[in-house]
DNA sequence: CATGCTTCTGTGAGCGTTCACAGTAGAGAA
DNA sequence: TTCTCTACTGTGAACGCTCACAGAAGCATG
């Protein structure tokens, strides 16, 4: 009675076993495992039979060793840690990705670049092809990792607009413009005219195309553009706060507010309680994201949706056609308003 | 005028360049690479101006395929989605993680287990041996994941005290008893005596612990344990609302609050407001965590700091032990009372 | 001078795959 | 029959590294 099965790390199954288990060659096995091109039927359930009977799982090292392949992705984020710990979005892309390339048997390597030191060093890991290809999250554009790891021949998807127009990245992005101006539509709809509006950092194409749809709904209908009505934040819930202030204080009269994102609304919301603002009556508030911060706050926000679990099947998708050798490509996800208690 | 040395993906310097270039052999090389020990001052200098001249990185495909390692960790989690996406803890630990691991220049794997499916799938990816070893973050004790992997031999670190007290699985947790226990004086001290309690799921020894603590120092005050004071739920902030709810009604006369985490709290507050209760006149609030749900609550939350800094990195340093061959072992961390605008 | 010890170095083997290639068997055409 | 073509199978050679081992060189000890 001194058995035991478990536990006990003995040397796992090779393609070996189950070839010999199977009574056919390393070859079959390999056809089998490898989509089963050219095999017999008999030989393909001989091989399956024997993979179950032998609970024979493939060595990724030694594939890979072979293919030059890691078969692992990397998901990179540029922020600064405090963005990744408040903004829920990242988790949502982050669980978005993970579960689309587990469809695929690909895990995903986690690289947080809040720091200039830890871009280099990741950088450099992935440029040393550990991963076969990198998701990019980076809101700012400061940073020109992106290039460069293009440069350096990494297939890359990056989610959101990249900077340059001539960059030849691929990538993911809602329909800025388009849901800004729903947004703006929409606060229209409700007889206000002095609309204010907090929006994304304009040095990147998310916050441009934003308050650019913002700028194109007001022209539409005729309403005057007040730069007193415009400030711009970071998507930092202490961004909107401090941008709804100074709204406030240059132009008091202010009856409904943009945000560019549903974190910085929070702020926002924060800010005008502050004020003695009731929302909606005083001020209407509207986001961008419909991330938990929109049911969380309250009131809860009137926002515009992304949708973030088709963006990261998008992001996976691009990124692995890539990897398979095709050209970058962009692909523009629809939005769509959601109407809530703000306004 | 046609070179073009970036981009154009050549075959990488294998280790056989290195030794070209240095003048040496395979394995002095490797042995410079792995700790140097037994390697001349000469050797070892010109190595090391080879791999900075070739632009040498170990493939470490083909060091796994020997050494049986795979130089790599998984970060599980067995939440639902929802939590994670809504409890920023879970990214400050994931974040300390990768960065304490970077440091061994070890890459994370993210494997999100939210549902059985995916824990399933999860647990033959990790016994298959595609990881080292398992850092593990799971409140709720339901799922047997943890003994499964440790039966399996697999090297595993939790995050929080695991249920069975005959486990012998590693943990980092903070002292969930002594940090309830401060907060506990704490509410006592401003001359409250109807304190309440929403405490953590009580299947799991965090939450077990926490209301523990506070019955203890209400019992040394001797102040009476009034049962319809304690109500408990899941962490989540839904669920601190519905405590909050539900001690409101059993126990109106209620003039401070323990809330076993930060986010709960959130909740609490929201629902205390919505009573006309004023915070913290009418009813004093404690947290637990010290997150960033406690300072961006309104008011700013008086809680329990949980040093997720040294928790990620002890939980790093347990399992990179266990790796190495050590026993499991237990870290239990000290907390702090952080005093808010909520007591 | 032999012996042993320590420090250092090179060499062959092998980790578990995939891939290219050669080869076999069977079907159909000449 | 012979040839060609297709469908399938087995084999050796990598892939780039580490590890065990053998051996060399230097030095002290008997």
């Amino acid at each position: 009675m001194t058995m035991s099965n478990t536990g006990g790390r003995r040397r796992p199954p090779t393609i070996h076993d189950v070839a010999r288990e199977a009574g056919v060659s390393r070859g079959t096995v390999s056809r089998v495992l490898n989509g089963g091109h050219y095999v017999s039927p008999t030989a393909q359930e001989a091989v399956n039979a024997a993979i179950r009977k032998t609970g024979y799982v493939v060595n990724r090292h030694a594939r890979s060793l072979i293919t030059g392949r890691s078969d692992s992705v990397g998901f990179l984020l540029t922020e600064p840690q405090e963005r990744f710990f408040e903004d829920p979005n990242f988790n949502v892309l982050l669980s978005g990705c993970t579960q689309a390339l587990a469809a695929h048997d690909i895990p995903l390597l986690l690289m947080l670049a809040g720091t200039k030191d830890e871009r280099r060093r990741i950088t450099r890991y992935i440029t040393a092809g550990h991963v076969d290809g990198v998701l990019l999250v980076s809101s700012h554009s400061g940073d020109r990792v992106a290039e460069e790891l293009r440069e350096a021949g990494v297939p890359l998807v990056q989610c959101g607009k990249p900077m340059g127009p001539g960059s030849k990245v691929s990538y993911v992005a809602a329909d800025d413009r388009d849901g800004a101006r729903d947004m703006v539509r929409h606060l229209l709809s409700l007889g206000r005219r002095r609309i204010g509006v907090v929006s994304g950092p304009l040095d990147t194409p998310g916050g441009v195309d934003r308050l650019a749809g913002y700028k194109e709904v007001l022209s539409e209908a005729g309403v005057e553009i007040d730069e007193r009505l415009i400030a711009s934040g970071d998507y930092s819930r202490a961004s909107g706060e401090a941008g709804t202030e100074l709204l406030l204080e240059r132009a008091p009269d202010m009856d409904a507010l943009f945000v560019a994102s549903d974190l910085m609304a929070q702020g926002a919301l924060a800010a005008l309680r502050r004020a003695g603002r009731r929302v909606p009556e005083d001020v209407a508030v509207g986001g961008f994201d419909d991330s938990s911060a929109a049911t969380e706050a309250d009131p809860a926000l009137t926002t515009i949706r992304q949708p973030y679990d088709r963006i990261s099947t998008e992001m996976v998708r691009l990124l692995l056609a890539q990897i398979g050798g095709e050209d970058p490509a962009a692909v523009i996800l629809p939005t769509e308003l959601v109407k809530r208690e703000s306004t």
